[in-house]
RNA sequence: GGGCGAGUGGCGGAAUGGCAGACGCGCUAGACUUAGGAUCUAGUGUAGCAAUACGUGGAGGUUCAAGUCCUCUCUCGCCCA
């Protein structure tokens, strides 16, 4: 009798076998294909559940494939270890933020990633808060600084004035501080770094189109964050004071006979101009409540109904001469486009509600006759002809739209302009755990850069007091801020801000390719043999910001000579997340510490071992979608596991398996031993494909070994009586072939059991000899087709029945066999038949 | 409000326009025993004794043939506003 399958040992002995041998070490410049796969590092949060697994399970089942195509495999593994939950935790263990950081690293490498059997090649471990790695962070930093895309400005902060300190964004709950619920967030203008990522707007948009290994999903919403706008601005000069302009965005130029009012933005600079003395009062009162607003607020409400108030002054359209009234209105921003905008009920649908609710003009400019409407009952969005458009009448609105910003050119009243959503990236973060900026503040020279050669700009680590009030600790850490000047050695500051963490991963896969480098960020040649990186997996929440700041550090760093590759990720996997029954709210929700429906790791490693949990994250749900963990489902993998286990042990301890050989003889078998020949050939074929990048169907492919599995059971069972299992010499060959072949197949996805059963059953001659890089299976085509196949008869699209036919009849003896089966006769009856259609080996339909 | 995506048995999910429900979970019955989180065999969309009919959120349409393509609609999710 076999002994039964108990993964906790042999997993820990192949997990250290696997390390000893080095086999998935990553070799630069290798003649093999290249292949780097990478998956998004984590932040060393302390404690990994099952809910983070998917996505390694995932990204380590694409790497071990690729591994056994025999490919050059970069699959590395690094931590996002700067950032506040570390300063957090400070604050309420007392633990300094490095400490506790590098112990939870410790703990997820040691104790979660490698108990799941990752094949990661440890060797590049990178780590964004070591001083090795930051160190090149500020050097990258520097080097943008240099080339002029890194710039300081004045920008709104969040400020709790009871902490004293600068929030992100994520800690300001319902407008309050989230320590002070009952504190409203100020805004408060401070001097602030920006990186300059709109002088790559068009190259990021542009190059999205070259990104087919992306879902489109990912891409039309960086597509819609960087929201491009083509249109026009144009100059409305104020009747009462022809020196003010005021300048509108549109994308509608063609509607511009049609404004009949002006809105701009309560915070605009020129309300206070604009107002007339009765209108003074109640201007002054709707200002000050939409200061109150939040942005998202005035958005929002935007919907249902408007307000605003006239400020009593009125403009010229330079068009037409009309004189309209201004008015304000919170529905326009001041940080969007110009801060106002120009009103055009008949052709806009927001406009069209603001002009009946306070009873402005509606004139129709375009229509989609020529003909006016009598009376708009809506905003008329579609292009059409010009009307009421002076010497515009009569034209495509499409020709106009160009003709009409040529018009307002030549008359100085406006010009073409392209807009975007798009805003410089702000990276000053006023806070302790982050990468400092490497620049000294000089009341003589200014600001001035750390030269390279006194990189890291170290942060402190001794006599740092994290308090989360008062400010940042290192503005308060008087022997780090004062320096002496790189440039004239006198007395300066530092800057006190560190950077957003965002800049540590936007660079972390390219230091992967030279991760021990101390001469440079990484070397040219390793990083160009590397990138760009093949797949990318990770969750979708990361689909705008860190892969388009990625895509900026790719281009930025391509522009500086640093890297050859215009795009860092071909191709792109999101996961979907995996949730779970949660107590406390009674629905199924993502899986989370707070929402207290979390499965551990450890726990269920022990009980039933990491390649169950691999095969249940990959079989319950494909990649892309929600996975709900069930206990459950993933016993019934520990099943399927000890099922193989059982017929393979079973099989090499009754001697039917013949290890060492290798062509199975179709013609020396019988039609049982034909048919698992088949179902062989026919199961690599499919897994083959459902691991391929195009499908990344990982959930078919485990099915596909199911149903091997069976075949080698129900195989098993025909050759057996009572317990003994009897197999002619070419049946041992044959049966091992199956077996060889189940294991290569299972060995990415379940690695630690494949590794052992290929030794047990002599598969391997040494212990050196690992199956994760053995040659992936390949199978004859001619195998995988049935020489019998079943036809579908139908009458009429109905299915009548179905008869076993030899394949590749042709089309007239299938029509034959169809016409002279009896169930077909006796629904034909004797009507004249109209049509026969035939797909060939499937299916034949009589239309009568 | 806009954009994108998804709705298939008790559940997770399969299905190049060509047999809907592969595979698994669960359930039912039986066998076996080392009584285990076993294992093996058979069954399991709904209604019906059955032949058969019905069936992929709903309503239309295209087609010899629709879960799949088109139009409208409902619900849910995500993103943007």
């Amino acid at each position: 009798m076999a002994s039964q399958y108990s993964p906790q040992e042999l997993e820990e002995k192949w997990q250290s076998h696997w390390e000893s041998l080095g086999i998935y070490r990553a070799i630069d410049g290798d003649s093999r294909p290249k292949y780097y796969s990478l998956v998004m590092f984590p932040y060393p949060s302390g404690d990994l559940h099952m809910g983070h697994m998917r996505v390694y399970t995932i990204s380590d089942v694409i790497s071990r494939h690729r591994r056994m195509l025999g490919y050059n495999v970069l699959n590395p593994m690094g931590w996002d270890s700067f950032g506040l939950p570390a300063e957090n935790a400070a604050i309420a263990r007392k633990l300094h933020p490095e400490v506790w950081t590098n112990q939870n690293i410790q703990f997820m490498r040691d104790v979660q990633l490698k108990k799941l059997g990752t094949s990661y090649d440890w060797q590049r471990e990178v780590t964004t808060s070591a001083p090795d790695y930051y160190k090149w962070t500020q050097w990258i930093f520097l080097k943008l600084y240099k080339a002029g895309l890194a710039y300081r400005k004045q920008a709104p902060v969040n400020w709790c004035p009871v902490c004293a300190t600068v929030l992100a964004n994520e800690q300001v709950e319902n407008g309050a501080c989230w320590r002070h619920p009952e504190t409203p967030v100020v805004q408060k203008q401070m001097e602030q770094w920006f990186f300059k990522i709109t002088a790559f707007t068009d190259a990021l948009l542009e190059d999205l189109d070259t990104l087919k290994g992306w879902p489109e999903r990912v891409k039309v919403m960086q597509r819609n964050w960087i929201g491009k706008s083509v249109g026009a601005e144009l100059h409305f000069t104020v009747e009462s004071k022809p020196n003010i302009r005021i300048t509108v965005f549109t994308t509608r130029p063609d509607t511009a006979f049609g404004v009949s009012y002006l809105v701009i933005a309560p915070e605009n600079p020129l309300v206070k101009e604009l107002t007339t003395d009765e209108c003074k009062e109640k201007v002054r009162e709707y200002v000050e409540k939409a200061s109150r607003k939040s942005e998202l607020e005035r958005m929002v409400t935007t919907e249902k109904s408007k307000t605003g108030v006239p400020t009593g002054s009125f403009a010229v359209n330079p068009f037409n001469g009309d004189i309209i009234p201004i008015w304000v209105s919170d529905y326009v921003l001041m940080s969007y486009g110009t801060g106002a905008v120009m009103g055009v009920p008949a052709h806009d649908e927001r406009d069209f509600q603001f002009a009946t609710e306070f009873g402005l003009p509606i004139k129709e400019v375009i229509s989609p006759t020529g003909q006016a409407a009598s009376e708009l009952k809506e905003a008329y969005l579609e292009p059409g002809v010009m009307i009421n458009s002076g010497i515009f009448n009569g034209m495509e609105s499409e020709v106009a739209k160009v003709k009409m910003v040529d018009w307002a050119k030549d008359n100085v009243s406006g010009q073409r302009r392209v807009q975007y959503r798009l805003r410089d990236w702000l990276i000053s973060r006023q806070r302790y755990w982050g990468c400092p900026i490497p620049l000294v503040h000089c009341e003589r020279c200014g600001i001035v850069a750390v030269p390279d050669q006194k990189l890291p700009v170290e942060l402190p680590i001794e006599g740092i007091q994290i308090t989360g009030e008062g400010g940042s600790p290192l503005a308060r850490t008087e022997s780090w801020i004062n320096t002496d000047c790189p440039a004239c050695g006198e007395k300066a500051k530092r800057d006190p801000d560190t950077m957003d963490t965002f800049i540590d991963s936007s660079w972390y896969y390219l230091r992967y390719a030279d991760a021990h480098n101390e001469k440079s960020a990484f070397d040219a040649d390793k990083v160009n043999y590397w990138m760009p990186v093949d797949q990318y997996v990770g969750g979708i929440e990361h689909a705008i910001l860190h892969l388009l700041y990625s895509r900026f550090f790719t281009k930025a760093l391509k522009g500086l000579d640093l890297v050859q590759c215009d795009e860092p990720f071909l191709n792109l996997l999101s996961q979907g997340m995996v949730t779970k029954f949660s107590p406390s709210s009674g629905r199924i929700e993502k899986m989370s510490k707070s929402r207290g429906n979390v499965v551990g790791t450890t726990d269920f490693f022990k009980k039933f071992g990491a390649d169950s949990a691999r095969l249940f994250t990959l079989f319950a749900a494909p990649p892309e979608q929600e996975l709900e963990w069930s206990e459950e489902g993933a016993v019934g993998q520990f099943r399927f596991l000890s099922r193989i286990w059982r017929l393979v042990t079973d099989a090499s301890e009754k001697g039917c398996l013949d290890p060492k050989a290798t062509d199975v003889k179709p013609q020396a078998l019988d039609s049982i031993g034909a048919d698992l020949l088949k179902l062989t050939h026919k199961t690599i074929k499919a897994v083959s494909r459902d691991l391929s990048q195009e499908s990344y169907s990982f959930n078919t492919a485990i099915a596909r070994c199911m149903e091997l599995v069976n075949g080698l059971y129900k195989f098993v069972s025909e050759r057996s009586s009572g317990d003994k299992l009897t197999l002619s010499g070419e049946e041992k060959v044959l049966f091992s072939f199956s077996i060889k072949n189940l294991l290569l197949l299972m060995a990415p996805m379940a690695p630690h059991i494949s590794e052992e059963l290929w030794h047990q059953s002599g598969f391997a001659s040494r212990k050196e000899e690992s199956i994760h890089v053995a040659q992936w299976p390949t199978y004859l085509d001619e195998l995988t087709v049935d020489n019998e196949i079943e036809l579908v008869l139908q009458v009429n699209g109905k299915i009548i029945s179905k008869v076993v036919a030899p394949r590749g009849l042709t089309k007239s003896q299938a029509e034959e066999l169809a016409l002279t089966d009896a169930k077909m006769q006796g629904k034909i009856d004797g009507q004249p038949v109209r049509k026969v259609i035939v797909v060939p080996d499937k299916l034949v339909n009589i239309v009568v």
